[in-house]
DNA sequence: ATACACCTTTACGCAACGTCAAGGTCAATA
DNA sequence: TATTGACCTTGACGTTGCGTAAAGGTGTAT
């Protein structure tokens, strides 16, 4: 089967002129020209526009792109991983940008307007805090945040298997921490495995464990009330308790 | 005070060329040039740039920026509040990337490895569902997600007096919602009332509000055991009373 | 006088194509 | 057979917000 380049244009969804564009910076190049100096497209040419146009759909630049197909022994996964680095950099940068708009929007909206050099002062100040500032609060706030957002987003991506694991050891998350409870020592044996076990838990929805992190998201079980109210459904101080304990864990002190 | 343009530059941290670009697409320009074809820069200037840097922050487009400063009566939260949708729609594109290559790799880590052909066509698949499909389940766990996200997002952003003002609505929420459950009609008038209320509620959480979305909320209620724990707290059943007056509410069949 | 820092305009480059423009090719039809 | 209309070709400019030379004039301290 032949495709000239409109053939193939439509059978993939994208324009003549791209493929035009990927003939030039050599990514895909027809299969032979004719004699009226047509392009023409085979199989082969088919199967590799494919891939380029999934690794495209990722967001991947062309000339990662183009690495990728041209070399056959090129780590794909590796690739991947470190454009997902990428996209994670850019949703930080995103999140921070809509935060400091919707600040601006109030501050436009609701108070006696500020003189616009302040505004621009405190502004700046904030951003540099929130790009700079490792710990403390900010950063609690932020990982209590993305915890929760992975909990939603990453969930669907498990495996049947990788549910399964989860499932389980949120049980034997939930019984070691009943029995360390009645116990009444944070620091003791049982506490701190329930600790561990909820450290395996977590790594199950975030990309990267932090002892900070961790103890962020302790908090944040007692200081929202929907998380307490789950954790304090049978014992009334759980929450409180299991936060005591994975900052005994991470050895943290607040 | 008159700055040259470096002086500008080094002032408020961006390059000369910046500067030059600027007045070259008339955003700023020098209050005079000197003999020599310097441009000098006044106190104005200076006032102005840190306008326009502000915005720029914000991530806001020159062009977007060139009606801020230039027209005085230009109103900005507006052109701030239509900004802020771009951003937020960058976001969800950019989850759906980030799932979308979780998915991969792990596709390409974990399994026999399909053939390329056979990634491609499922991924295809999944990104035009991702993109067209309006409800249903998938769309539920968008914007039950969103909800998440936003709850945390943007409750840090909240006035003093808006705080105030949604934990009063939750707390008449609460109180409502056990009247109703004691009645047992989810479509009865305290029902209703609670459900009303609670679409209110929504409102200091969602940029908007839309029926399928209220009711794909209110199943999550049911479905995550860490919402259902929240609401059946005092009376099992109450997660689901409340799914059903929204359903009802927003007329939704499901 | 010379060096050196500063200023000017002009113009290409960047990513990934969209969008004309000007012209050749192919198959079907009047 | 001539014409139409759909398809193909190669340029080449426009998009965003500057970075980065290049080529040359100005200011001032030594």
């Amino acid at each position: 089967m032949e495709y000239t380049i409109q053939k193939l244009a439509s059978l993939a969804g994208v324009s003549t002129r791209t493929l035009r564009y990927y003939d030039e910076i050599g990514i895909l190049k027809p299969a032979r020209i004719n004699s009226s100096g047509y392009r023409i497209y085979g199989q082969e040419e088919v199967n590799r526009l494919q891939q380029i146009l999934f690794y495209r759909e990722l967001g991947v630049g062309l000339d990662s792109i183009k690495e990728i197909v041209t070399a056959p022994t090129f780590d794909g996964a590796r690739a991947l991983r470190e454009h997902r680095e990428k996209l994670l950099e850019k949703r930080e940068q995103l999140d921070l940008l809509i935060t400091n708009v919707d600040k601006t929007i109030a501050l436009t909206e609701g108070r006696i307007t500020m003189s616009n050099k302040e505004k621009f002062e405190g502004f700046k100040k904030k951003m540099v805090e929130d790009n700079e500032k490792k710990y403390g609060k900010e950063i609690r706030d932020k990982y209590g945040k993305e915890s929760v957002e992975a909990s939603n987003a990453k969930v669907m991506n498990m495996t049947e298997e990788q549910y399964q694991e989860v499932t389980a050891l949120a049980e034997q998350i939930h019984t070691t921490l009943a029995e360390a409870f009645k116990k009444g020592d944070p620091a003791g044996e049982l506490a701190q495995k329930a600790a561990d076990l909820h450290k395996q838990w977590l790594t199950y929805y975030w990309k990267d464990y932090s002892k900070e992190a961790h103890a962020g998201l302790a908090q944040m079980y007692v200081d929202d009330e929907r998380f307490t109210a789950y954790y304090d459904k049978e014992q009334p101080g759980t929450a409180v308790f299991l936060r005591d304990s994975i900052h005994i864990y991470t050895g943290q002190k607040n």
